[in-house]
DNA sequence: GTCTATAAACGGATAGAC
DNA sequence: GTCTATCCGTTTATAGAC
């Protein structure tokens, strides 16, 4: 069982050169030279590049859903919310990446509307998912969130991609976890 | 005195695609399509492309700066915070654009290192201005600041940025203001 | 599946006429 | 300053051999 197969390399150099450079900032040629193949075996795979980008955006969304819901919910809300914010900053101090969806999502005019609307399902999620959180945190009392706790989940997760942008642009992985300050009521 | 010089124009156009495409995302070509002039006219005002980016880059800071130094010094700090925050949101509401600096942070390594220099200016100087407005609300106690006001201030300004990539995707300018929930004490 | 070969358009950039 | 003309590498994509 080799899962190193072609079309994997694919999608995982395609996955990280948009994060790294944005989708009109890479090429099949870079690609192929990655890989050690021609340009037109990546086409057999993907036709077009369109598809290859939905392709990777797709699998990038479900493997980050399912990262997510492995997250023990028999935890508080608090540790939860320290296990989601400790996700991006593990992720990131491992490849220096941000989002794909944030960064897909800075170049958006120049989508395809299905790629539009796969980005708008993983903000969704993420957001939808920081709301439980936070609703349970206010019945606990483990988490300070004053306000609607669906404005706070939306402000939160866009303070949470704002940081991995700033993260990298400066270097420093320390930004990921700022927001953590201003939500949890026990000092870390 | 007529300000529409081609320059002029060149400039505004290219600001706005990077804003919505990103700088890997328009060419030359655009340009003189939307002006009506020829590429080699433009590579005589900006003789390479990374030229243009860099000089839209500094002028956009300069008028940035500007207009938050025009805030009223003497305002509280929670009215100073509106104010900015309503900045951002009137900018959005009228052009449909995320700021130049979000833009380009998030294809970084496609970027030269001056533009990326200039970036850092931008991020850094708007998240100089918010730490001084946030610890005038702590001293004032017009706003509410748990922990850090340095940590706090990257923190707003990530999800500010954030929030303006978010209100593009969902096409709802009302999430810019969410992050001032959870700073002001008085309810909107 | 991967290759060679090729097409056709696009990209940034320059030289030189007007 | 703007144009015409041109260069040359890049990019996406396809056809067909192996």
């Amino acid at each position: 069982m080799n899962t190193e197969t072609t079309r994997t390399q694919i999608m995982q150099h395609a996955q990280r050169l948009v994060q790294e450079r944005g989708y009109n900032g890479f090429s099949y040629r870079d690609i192929s030279a990655l890989i050690g193949i021609k340009t037109s075996s990546i086409h057999y795979y993907f036709p077009q590049k369109e598809d290859l980008l939905l392709a990777v955006v797709q699998q990038y969304h479900a493997r980050w859903q399912a990262a997510v819901q492995a997250i023990d919910t028999s935890l508080s809300a608090d540790a939860k919310l320290r296990a989601y914010v400790e996700m991006h900053r593990q992720t990131f101090c491992n490849t220096e990446r941000i989002c794909l969806a944030a960064a897909l999502a800075a170049e958006l005019a120049s989508l395809p509307t299905d790629v539009r609307r796969a980005i708008q399902d993983i903000y969704g999620a993420n957001e939808e998912w920081l709301a439980q959180v936070l609703e349970q945190g206010v019945r606990e009392g483990s988490l300070c969130v004053p306000g609607d706790v669906g404005t706070a989940a939306r402000s939160m997760f866009a303070a949470l991609q704002g940081s991995l942008v700033t993260a990298r642009l400066f270097n420093n992985s320390n930004r990921i976890k700022d927001l953590l300050q201003a939500v949890l009521t026990l000092r870390e």
